[in-house]
DNA sequence: TTAAATAAGTGTTGAAAGTACACTTAATGA
DNA sequence: TCATTAAGTGTACTTTCAACACTTATTTAA
């Protein structure tokens, strides 16, 4: 490796994830108690340190491997935090991700090394560093981004019932939305499948189970679709 | 300062700007010949490393500064990139800014250290690393945060004519508009001021200026008002 | 002085999308 | 078989969007 850059500053980088899921009811955020210095004890993000051979990306995913033994989520990168004093050990920049957890896999077995609790979205806590600014931060992109992309079908299994994506859709927005219009709209897009089967607890009759196709999806974006609810 | 982290390892971090700017006619993006290894010769981003004593916002900033000589400039982060191999030289993780340069300040004097030019963004060269890709994303970005924030006035001076406005948008979405119904729109917001002073040069009738009420736009946002066009 | 040229400026109409709203249906279990 | 529960459905009104062509103010050249 030919050394040009070789007396410029280097820098530790973390990569900070907030993790959201649903449970069907409500919007949450899987967050840890923090067992090292500095603020050890306190809820944190799950995060770690960038590693000389991974990308971002790869680092995010070995951190969010690493708590829940998960591999395909949805991980999208948000910000890069890069105040001087924004860790008060020393000088860390951080990346952070936001990842969307099926909420099949919302009872999942969470690594036992740290204490990981899901919080509901309107009851954070108080967060080591600027994590709480991060949190915000992917609240607001999940909220727009949901309007604009099929991303809310990442936090719900692969069948769902409309139901359930509406309660999902209100649990983002935390807002209550007009079932009518809401099936109305989604369905008129054509992307949902609907299934022979029924979802036979939670009510008498049942609610019918779709799944999203996103061949069809990716089919229409090319033909210059834009999703939109 | 406590070495909590001493152990891991530690990045060279640089910072790229996507400079765009706005001659009434094109949306142009100001880039540079590089004059140093690795790629010297070649066209780049406007870029430099972050130093140990600066935030990310301020190492975009000095490096903004350093080529216009501007202080006052729109900026925003765009994303981080961090494949491992990005720059063949040796790894840097890139955090990615754009900034909108308003029409005024278009034909400034250019540090003279380094060739530097606007292209229009249609005629983007192929430029060194991945930074066409950034390129890419920051219009994209452009275009849609244009149309559900006003920061098109960013690339437009102080006062402005309607027809600017328009040709401005149109060069941003690379597609034309209706004059009737984005003056509609636009005004119908109440967040332009007519001046009494027209325009006199471009047309035998003249334009009048306007201006953009930032204290109104700030009013009626904290009152849930939300800019589209 | 008058006429030609130029870009600025203006309203309306029909189509589409958004929003509000209440009853019927399928299934279970008491 | 009747009561209960949540699922599922349609319509009318309002607002927004999109398409479209003529008039006006001013300059310059005949």
């Amino acid at each position: 490796m030919t050394p040009y850059y070789f007396d410029n500053t280097r820098f530790l980088v973390a990569v900070d994830c907030i993790i959201f899921g649903f449970n069907y009811k409500q919007l949450k955020l899987l967050l840890i108690k923090r067992n090292f210095l500095p603020q050890k004890g306190k809820w944190s993000l799950v995060g770690g340190f960038l590693e000389a051979e991974e990308s971002l990306d790869q680092a995010a995913l070995r951190i969010l491997n690493k708590l829940t033994g998960l591999n395909d989520i949805y991980l999208e990168q948000l910000y890069t935090y890069g105040e001087t004093d924004r860790d008060p050990g020393e000088r860390v920049l951080s990346t952070a991700y936001y990842a969307l957890i099926n909420a099949e896999n919302y009872h999942l077995p969470i690594n036992r090394e740290s204490t990981a609790k899901w919080f509901p979205i309107e009851k954070i806590p108080n967060l080591i560093f600027d994590h709480n600014i991060m949190v915000d931060k992917a609240m607001r992109r999940l909220r727009r981004k949901s309007l604009s992309q099929p991303i809310g079908f990442e936090l719900l299994p692969d069948k769902f019932t409309i139901p359930q994506l509406q309660k999902l859709y209100e649990a983002i927005h935390q807002r209550e939305l007009d079932k009518r219009n809401l099936r109305k709209k989604i369905l008129s897009m054509g992307l949902l499948k609907k299934l022979d089967e029924k979802q036979k607890t939670g009510s008498r009759k049942g609610a019918f189970y779709y799944r999203f196709d996103k061949d069809k999806y990716d089919d229409l974006v090319s033909t210059g679709f834009h999703f939109e609810i």
